[in-house]
DNA sequence: CTGTTATTTAGAATGATTAAAAATGAAGGC
DNA sequence: GCCTTCATTTTTAATCATTCTAAATAACAG
């Protein structure tokens, strides 16, 4: 029973923060991440900022914006752009798109379909590699 | 031979803001919007108000970016994000999407396949009404 | 444990965009 | 065509998110 809760899955839960070869551990960076994990609503630095600040509450918001971008070089963490808003932050690494809801500005994960390809929808010109793909919606949600 | 040259084919090389309800004519926008027709190279908005004030010396910046707001909410030019960068304005109203070089930072417009209905590669949620969609690719360009 | 080097911090600086207020000009009615 | 009204333009200042700077601190290698 005590061997169910193993250090492996302890360390899951309390530092999921990957290690990665050029991104040093510190306390910021994997509450940062950490803050990411737990509520997936697409904060924005300044979100993310109040957030960590309950558990380090000396952490300046200089940090977070570092510790995001350091998240999003490493290909851990996505950073998604509406219209010039403030950017949002995202830990969701499988490749999707997003949609905003204009009423309330809130954020949402949208699923791409199986086994489609870019180049299934899209004309790419000959020799571009595209490395970086994004797809942002805003609309209406009805409300029920 | 006087006729030839016809006030209508005149408004249409010198003029060619469509006339909007809700959006008054001036000589300011009608410029803005010619200089978007004139070079699709997707100009921020500092780059436009370079090439306008070659024909109206004394526009002020501030009334390109209020012209660019206009055209866009009247959906006659589009306004195109990467990345938090400078805003960048495109005429073409058919539906399509964009893709930056990496290397130049230049930008180009990016057609869809013929009768491919976004539904057809994103899983919508139930009752969602999408009203703006984009499609932001960068990448890199093989050189030739 | 110690040195090296990246990271954190606080604060100032930047850059794109927007706001405020006065001056100007477009469009409609006479 | 002229007047009136209200939007638009202009100049300037302000805002906002983000980045930079320099000093203090803390990871990690050895």
């Amino acid at each position: 029973m005590k061997q169910t809760k193993s250090i492996a899955t302890d360390k899951k839960l309390n530092a999921p923060l990957p290690v990665v070869s050029g991104l040093r551990l510190t306390k910021q960076r994997q509450e940062v991440y950490q803050t990411l994990l737990e509520k997936r609503d697409h904060p924005t630095a300044g979100e993310v900022f109040k957030r960590v600040r309950k558990k380090l509450p000396t952490i300046s918001l200089a940090t977070v914006y570092n510790c995001l971008e350091a998240l999003v070089d490493h290909r851990l963490v996505r950073q998604v752009n509406f219209e010039r808003k403030s950017s949002r932050f995202c830990p969701n690494l499988v490749e999707h798109g997003h949609f905003q809801d204009t009423s309330t500005g809130k954020v949402y994960d949208i699923t791409i379909k199986d086994g489609v390809d870019l180049a299934d929808f899209i004309n790419l010109p000959e020799g571009v590699c595209v490395q970086e793909a994004e797809i942002n919606l805003r609309g209406a949600v009805a409300d029920s």
